[in-house]
DNA sequence: TTCCGTGCAAATCTTTTGCACGGTC
DNA sequence: GACCGTGCAAAAGATTTGCACGGAA
């Protein structure tokens, strides 16, 4: 899932925003933005961590470095956070020439998938000129069973 | 915004929901009830123990019942969690003949606001049929800068 | 009388912060 | 050398839980 793109990949977008905020690069941050560049979906903290942890190509990654570091990209509107209604906040990559996705959750066991719809994501844009607040993003999240929940 | 319609509250259906559901009465959930059908839009847990505390006409409710009295209201649908990427999770009345709404957030300085667009909602609809959940609700929210904050 | 609802206090859990060290510029 | 990035441990803050009592059925 990540953009191999040549020189657009995600993660040297994110590097160069970093650096012209006045970032010096660091190992941890780096680890965590290739880890969030392979990810098809959002991820809580603790997920980052473990998969870090897991991962011979990562070094490990303090949760407090990692909760710093995801305040950092979300400032910087490099990832998006995603709250699901589960305890942890969730968070994923945002790519600027990609058809961005929401959430389908699984209120029984708890699975998150991604979707996109071009009709919704119609509405709403027409609908965020019309209201009383300048809209910078927006988040859907559809709750209910999944195929294996409800079955 | 209380929908005083006879015998169609909103109080009084979730009485007997819960009347339905084995549960005895009491006072602290009758006063959450009451302060929740009156309100416009979504309440932390907190905000409504201190509106309750405020008002002369309710009692005190602890902070732990208000959780164990929102918890089981969720659980049978009678309110709703919104989530607005703030640290506190609010709850709102879920009325089954009323046009419901969502909500728009201003990340500036935290109000919330609520709005309805059918388009919307005809698009959820539709995507809600198309979609590997067995959809039982939605929730969007935008978020932005507010009149004033945007100024 | 039985059991549920509630308050209080303590526990839990996620996220944040203080501080010291090591790396980047 | 100055300062930022990071780990560790402690703190903070929201929500949950254990327990005992009082009220509803």
């Amino acid at each position: 899932m990540s953009s191999h793109a040549g020189t657009d990949s995600w993660v040297e977008r994110a590097e160069a925003t970093l650096a012209a905020a006045g970032h010096k690069r660091g190992g941890a941050r780096r680890a965590v933005l290739e880890l969030l560049d392979g990810q098809e979906c959002a991820l809580t903290a603790q997920e980052i961590e473990d998969a870090l942890r897991a991962r011979a190509s990562s070094r490990r990654v303090s949760r407090a470095s990692v909760y710093r570091i995801l305040d950092e990209l979300e400032r910087l509107r490099l990832v998006q956070r995603v709250e699901t209604g589960q305890a942890m906040v969730r968070y994923e990559r945002v790519c600027e020439h990609e058809e961005h996705h929401h959430h389908l959750v699984c209120d029984e066991c708890g699975l998150v998938t991604p979707f996109s719809d071009k009709a919704l994501e119609r509405a709403i844009d027409r609908l965020s000129e019309r209201v009383p607040l300048r809209v910078s993003e927006h988040e859907i999240v559809l709750h209910g069973s999944c195929h294996d929940c409800a079955a």
